[in-house]
DNA sequence: TTTTCATTTCGATTTTTAACGAAATATAAT
DNA sequence: ATTATATTTCGTTAAAAATCGAAATGAAAA
């Protein structure tokens, strides 16, 4: 059986508050994992485990970039539910505190720094 | 603090299986708990519950009507976080066997029949 | 006013999800 | 080749959500 299933991963994918968190960097510039694991401050695992939830619900794409996975918004998704999903993503939470926030401080660091220890 | 809060909650409450057939079926018609209880196969405490999260959300309203409670789509939301999520709403799964099914339901049955035991 | 019935609330249980650290993988740098 | 490092996978634990039945609520019907 199993139906519903493409809207099912889309709603459920963004019910993570750290994921939509992730999903409005992404908006502004693709990420690697110890980015954005940085910024969330949660566990490597974690972060990946919830960039593969979200790269299952056709809402991002990861590609690898040297020694990093280059974690990006699918700019050419399938499905016209995820494209729609997309862009609703895009004008909702801008003001929001946590989403300026993150941004902020993605738009000042540099990964060479930020991911070596 | 408890940013995201808005959208949290929409994304959430859309998050369940349930709850999205909810929405699809109020899309057609108002319905009381017992018919919707009647169709998702679950508890009436459950459906109950299911139904306060999505009015929390600000997706559905609820009100009297003599001896039954009728829950319908919220017309007049507040946010345009909420509309526009509606208006989303209103265009996925249209041919989704489930949400057909569901619907060709609850336009057949009686709910002075379906509801009194 | 007593009964009936739809719904909600409560408490407990089960299921699902999130989170972590450690180990495995894979690739770049040395 | 060996080392370093970014990421993923795995196993486990903790937290959150779904579900149920029983009891409480509240309004309509008798």
């Amino acid at each position: 059986m199993k139906t519903l299933t493409i809207q099912e991963n889309i709603f459920k994918a963004l019910s993570d508050k750290g994921r939509l968190r992730v999903v409005k960097m992404l908006q502004k510039k693709p990420l690697c994992v110890c980015e954005i694991t940085e910024i969330l401050k949660l566990a490597t695992s974690t972060v990946s485990n919830h960039l593969s939830i979200l790269c299952d619900a056709g809402l991002v794409i990861g590609e690898k970039d040297g020694k990093w996975m280059n974690y990006r918004i699918n700019t050419e998704p399938k499905n016209n539910l995820i494209s729609s999903a997309l862009l609703y993503l895009q004008f909702i939470l801008e003001d929001d505190e946590t989403i300026t926030n993150d941004r902020r401080i993605i738009s000042s660091v540099d990964r060479n720094v930020l991911c070596c220890k």
